[in-house]
DNA sequence: ACCTGAACACCGTTCAAGT
DNA sequence: ACCTGAACACCGTTCAAGT
């Protein structure tokens, strides 16, 4: 009855299992997440999934390496849209981070979970790294253009990444209300622009 | 053949149960806490943990409570050890929080957590806002002294605990290679005190 | 190559019943 | 008041077997 052949059972079986658990994750938590529900969603016997993840935790590291590509992506885009100096970009770049992490917050989670398998946890690092790797160019150019204080590189990416990463998950946990949330990110910007600056130069 | 009369089980389920939990929770990761384990562990029923957390939810919370008390506590006594400046006061607040999340890396995951009770969300939000008092007491004292700019507090408080929280989280993470990670703490607390510095005095 | 069905050992939660 | 034992509905994982 079916007009055109069904393909084995919808095509992709891994691709659609890692978009249903993005979906039950950021709907209703990382604990309701069952590989025998996602298969039932799917339509397929519950022992389906393990030809493609050979471990429940294999799943959660495929969905934590996917977010860290989409959040890389977002985050260059942005710099491509935002003006030339320093504080356009990274106002650029922490308003975009925020808006990732208060839109998937349970993701952003999963992403920056303590526990990772060790094999999974090489492709994790090196996709965490990339960030550091945005980073690393914003201050260099923002250096060159005498906007931010000269130094070695990782005396200012990791203190701004902290603050950064630090006000998202702020954001996204019960400790800050969200009905300031927008500007509370602005005091954070100036805060790290202060931060930043160069050593006000000599009077004379 | 006991010397003593052994009490109910061994006096306090609720509180055994608490020890333990954090126990396994550090050791083998929070997708290894089982209730039945716990109980197995100490010796009572499968069901007897339902007597003093109605849920898994519940005593997960109980703990992150529990490690809030204990952070703020330690947060606390690490003020009335450091020096006058704020330099020190910062410093010390900061190796401080940075050494309890490493050593309690997965309680930190769970005290900061995207989705707890809502009634225990109540006393959740309320321990972390005693943090946010214990900030703000060690701002206005430093702008009292003139080594903080003058503002709102919030301006400087939020983007101060931030990156606080960001970095420890972040060396909690695949993130931070662990070799560096003093080193890295120095350079965060450096750059926090830049941004909270006063104007420099006009020069004249 | 990809999936099924049955099986195994384990959960969390509930509830009558015991002391 | 506190705990037990059985029961229920659910897991993740494995493995022979099917196509």
């Amino acid at each position: 009855m079916q007009t055109r052949p069904r393909r084995y059972h919808h095509g992709d079986l891994r691709a659609a299992l890692l978009t249903r658990a993005e979906e039950t994750l950021e709907e209703k938590g990382p604990g309701a997440l069952s590989l025998r529900e996602l298969a039932r969603d799917l339509g397929v016997s519950h022992a389906a999934p393990s030809r493609h993840f050979k471990d429940k935790q294999a799943l959660l590291d495929a969905l934590a390496l996917a977010g860290f590509e989409r959040l890389l992506a977002t985050l260059t885009a942005s710099q491509e849209t935002a003006g030339e100096s320093f504080a356009d970009r990274l106002g650029a770049l922490a308003r975009t981070y925020v808006g990732f992490a208060t839109a998937n917050a349970e993701l952003l989670d999963l992403m920056f979970a303590v526990k990772h398998d060790p094999e999974a946890s090489e492709a994790l690092v090196k996709a965490s790294q990339s960030m550091g790797g945005l980073a690393a160019e914003l201050i260099t150019q923002a250096q060159r253009r005498g906007e931010v204080r000269e130094g070695p590189l990782e005396t200012i990416a990791i203190p701004i990444f902290s603050t950064l990463n630090g006000f998202a998950r702020l954001a996204v946990s019960v400790t800050l209300p969200s009905a300031t949330l927008d500007r509370d990110l602005e005091h954070v910007i100036a805060h790290t622009l202060r931060g930043c600056a160069p050593d006000s130069p000599a009077p004379r």
